[in-house]
DNA sequence: AAGGTAAGTGTATGTTTTACACATTTGAAG
DNA sequence: CTTCAAATGTGTAAAACATACACTTACCTT
């Protein structure tokens, strides 16, 4: 029994962002010129080292923001990776020797995953150093470490959790029509949902509040907006 | 940006054990003499400081055994806590310092979930060294550090669980009876369940399935045995 | 043989989910 | 100012599912 032990433990963040052209993820590009094929930089997920005085939720809110500038975003836990090579494989070591004082220190991480509205509330992120950007869902391409797994273990989690945690909220503008709410659905969940018995469950929930207020500027009938009031519930 | 870090990683197991009398976890106790009222010996939860070479699940795994000779339990990760004042507070003190090298240092621990039948496969934990207990869950006293909170978090996590991922067989004997199957739902969702509804959901698992067996020795009529079968579905 | 005990079983009612099509309101174009 | 294009908004019937509820059966004991 206690063994001395000596490893990192760090966050990494799964920004999801939504608007009307679909659903992203927001990488970072790792800085740094490729010597060897094998180690050319590739993007990965905002993670950082936690501090020695900060909780896990307060890191992950820090980390986000001093790598992307993106703050308050709603962020939550949903595992933890420790696999003990995770940060071992060669493609890594060059970037981790260009910004780790221990660059062959074994790190655990801690993953949230994050939610933001692309649209009303404008995140410019990319205004930021380094290069930040985000990425279609579906166009990632291979990412750093173990940061693939990551973020496939988030979108399931968000998948999980969309329905039953009042979360979609998050991913949409402060007032929206319904068809851009049931449009989120369909993207998260992967699947098509009929218009009307949509209409019919959102009803029931109370947290969902029409405002008076509808649409403007739209070539067709313009529809009604509606709130997300987390209070009521 | 990468200051250094000093801390250490554990892994805290809440072992649920169930049989017809009842929900249970697995606590051990802590050794030592209380010299002040305010360091008296608690009881835990079976955790440890994972080794530099092996991954969460197996470390899990790895100090269940090793503090109380439960081997091949299901366990699953359900949460990390990470407040930095939590193994800080007094109470906690003096059996820190009787066991780790760095009793001041900062813990980060990664809470598992398991589960296992006290029936058949019976677990005797208690004939090993220290103390260990199974003790009712409602009548689990001030346990050390916050493991009050991981105790009542890894039960929520269990509910929530329960019904959308196979696990109820863990908790039950090889073979078991509906009424056992029942009673374990009722205890573990805290509500009663029809009995005629309940059997007719089950038949529409085509995991659980019937044995050429029935109960022998009750003074009753005897039930039929069924099994979890976990390739079909 | 009688009594105690838990197992096992069906139906009617209410609720929820599903499938499905057309009239409405706006802006743009002629 | 009429017409067109485009997306909004709405109801009903059928099917699936959830709920409530009570008596007979099989075994053991005395």
């Amino acid at each position: 029994m206690s063994a001395t032990q000596s490893l990192h433990l760090s966050v990494d963040c799964v920004v999801f962002g939504y608007n009307d052209s679909g659903l992203k993820v927001l990488l970072i590009n790792q800085k740094g010129l490729s010597t060897s094929p094998e180690t050319t930089p590739r993007s990965q997920l905002p993670g950082d080292l936690i501090l020695m005085n900060e909780g896990l939720d307060q890191a992950a809110q820090r980390v986000l923001f001093e790598l992307t500038q993106l703050e308050g975003v709603y962020l939550k836990q949903f595992k933890a990776f420790g696999d003990p090579n995770r940060v071992k494989e060669l493609k890594d070591r060059a970037w981790l020797q260009s910004v780790r004082n221990l660059p062959d220190q074994r790190v655990v991480t801690v993953g949230y995953y994050g939610l933001v509205s692309l649209q009303d509330y404008e995140p410019r992120p990319s205004s930021f150093a380094g290069g930040v950007q985000w990425s279609e869902l579906n166009e990632v391409g291979p990412l750093a470490f173990d940061h693939n797994s990551i973020l496939d273990e988030a979108f399931e989690t968000l998948q999980e959790q969309l329905e039953s945690q009042h979360i979609s909220f998050e991913l949409l503008p402060k007032k929206f029509t319904l068809t851009q709410l049931q449009a989120l659905y369909e993207i998260v969940l992967d699947k098509k949902l009929d218009k009307r018995n949509f209409r019919k469950n959102v009803k029931k929930m109370s947290h969902v509040v029409p405002l008076d207020e509808k649409q403007t500027g739209v070539m067709h009938k313009p529809a009604q907006l509606f709130s997300y009031e987390p209070q009521k519930d």
